[in-house]
DNA sequence: CGCTTTTGACCAGCGC
DNA sequence: GCGCTGGTCAAAAGCG
């Protein structure tokens, strides 16, 4: 987002013309002071001076707000700093990533050695982690990229195997809140725009809601799984936990459809919002996909702004306090 | 008939 | 070694 655009737009959304052109002094109506000159002019004085007090009131509030909005665009523009300062990090260490890929890979902290486990999985660039656009469904995605695990080369002789499988893992997982009807029970609500294949279910001790696993179904070489969850604070919230990178293009939305249960032609009306770590992996994305790109992420903000609690009171707050209630 | 889901069993890692 | 836990397998059932 361009925060000059966002200043710009200030004076256009804050500018609160309550009182309106008859409240400026000197200006009445002149048919209404032909015919009811005398009989109004001392109750117009007093809306006059009335709506004088209320047009300096809003002047005040807009000023005010216009003050609260340039705080958020700096605080913004900070923010975007620093995460233009990880992407370039992030590109640095997916080049050193990408030429350790001959090696062996981290497939190979599979605990047990399965027939499909082969190591087939590539580190190409993660397919959109998406937030699905069911209607009224609300999803906020976090991924942990490689450049936020310290140690992410599968080569290095490590002394510690569980820590090491640690941090291969957490360099592949990402996550995906869903907002999703309490009253449907199924956790197949996490649409993505991929196709997933049920393989397990279990219920965790920290969870009364039961764990669903998901392998994905697309492409027999693609080891990306899926765990999805309500979340125990809040079983509205679908939690979906990513593993790995699909190393195939996302399903064309026919193919998408046509299966059974991820039929559902919301679950293909997906949105190409990227994750940073998708950011962080296409440097050399085009111009026009860099601004699709920020336009998701803007959206993806705002929508977690939106759901908070604590945001909204303070919006309310600082609202309340400041627009008569007439 | 082929694919997906369900679900109990099994396995490996970890803490005690 | 034992029990707990998370993750996975695989047979059976369901569905279009």
């Amino acid at each position: 987002m361009d925060e000059q655009w966002m200043i710009g737009q200030t004076s256009l959304s804050l500018s609160l013309n309550v009182g309106g052109p008859t409240a400026r002094r000197g200006a009445p109506p002149v048919s209404k002071v032909l015919v009811e000159e005398d009989f109004m002019s001392s109750r117009k004085n007093h809306e006059v001076e009335a709506l004088e007090a209320e047009l300096r009131r809003v002047g005040e509030e807009n000023r005010r707000l216009s003050d609260m909005l340039r705080a958020l665009v700096a605080k913004y523009a900070d923010l975007q700093g620093k995460v233009s300062g990880m992407m370039a990090a992030a590109n640095n260490h997916h080049q050193s990533w990408t030429t350790s890929e001959g090696g062996s890979s981290a497939s190979a902290i599979r605990k047990r050695p399965r027939s499909d486990s082969l190591d087939t999985a590539s580190r190409n660039p993660s397919p959109p982690l998406t937030a699905a656009g069911s209607s009224g469904r609300l999803a906020v995605s976090v991924t942990v990229g490689p450049d936020q695990a310290e140690c992410t080369s599968v080569q290095e002789p490590c002394n510690s195997k569980r820590v090491h499988a640690d941090e291969v893992k957490a360099s592949r997982v990402s996550k995906l809140y869903v907002h999703a009807d309490p009253s449907d029970l199924s956790l197949q609500v996490v649409k993505d725009g991929y196709q997933w294949r049920k393989y397990g279910q279990k219920v965790t001790k920290d969870n009364p809601c039961p764990r669903a696993y998901f392998r994905c179904s697309f492409a027999p070489s693609c080891q990306v799984k899926k765990k999805v969850q309500r979340s125990a604070e809040d079983k509205t919230v679908l939690v979906a936990t990513y593993d790995g990178d699909h190393n195939h293009a996302p399903p064309p939305k026919q193919q998408s459809s046509s299966s059974r249960k991820s039929g559902d032609a919301a679950a293909v009306r997906v949105s190409a919002a990227p994750v940073l770590a998708q950011q962080q992996r296409k440097q050399e994305a085009s111009t026009a996909e860099q601004v699709a790109d920020r336009k998701n992420l803007v959206e993806q903000m705002a929508a977690t702004l939106t759901r908070d609690p604590v945001f909204k009171a303070a919006l309310v707050s600082a609202l309340s306090g400041r627009i008569p209630v007439a």
